[in-house]
DNA sequence: TCCTTGACTCAGA
DNA sequence: CTCTGAGCCAAGG
């Protein structure tokens, strides 16, 4: 399961919740603004990353965007309890459109924080 | 203690 | 395009 360390979740979920309506952003992509748990090496953070940003979203508070968050490839992922039709809805509700396949327009709807705001929470301005 | 299970991603085949 | 395997501070049965 691939539990990641509590502060890499709160960073998580903090990142979460600052995503607009209507964008987008990806496991991966939220990883890759959080600084490595100190000690680990770099090449095994970015390997396990994105699979700790699911694992977090997994058991995150209700409150959050949740939906806002799909895989790299644009598709909603698959997960435990109710199926990804819940998420698809929601997302649709904020104007998003799939395509035959089942995809998201990931280049023109994934959202980036602020650089400043990413400095003043001590997160990475460069992935 | 061993084994399985993952809200991931990328490179290869 | 689809399918694998490898990457790796974990828990629960």
């Amino acid at each position: 399961m691939d539990a990641p360390p509590n502060e890499f979740q709160a960073q998580v979920y903090l990142i979460v919740s600052m995503i607009p309506p209507g964008r987008l952003m990806t496991y991966g992509g939220i990883a890759a603004l959080i600084p490595p748990p100190p000690e680990m090496d770099i090449q095994a953070y970015a390997a396990i990353r994105a699979r700790w940003a699911g694992y977090a979203l997994a058991r995150c508070p209700g409150e959050l965007p949740w939906h806002r968050v799909v895989n790299a490839q644009g598709r909603v992922s698959k997960r435990p309890g109710h199926g990804p039709h819940v998420q698809r809805a929601r997302l649709e509700e904020e104007g998003l459109q799939f395509d035959d396949r089942e995809r998201l327009d990931l280049a023109n709807r994934v959202w980036e924080p602020e650089e400043t705001w990413l400095q003043a929470n001590g997160l990475l301005t460069q992935s």
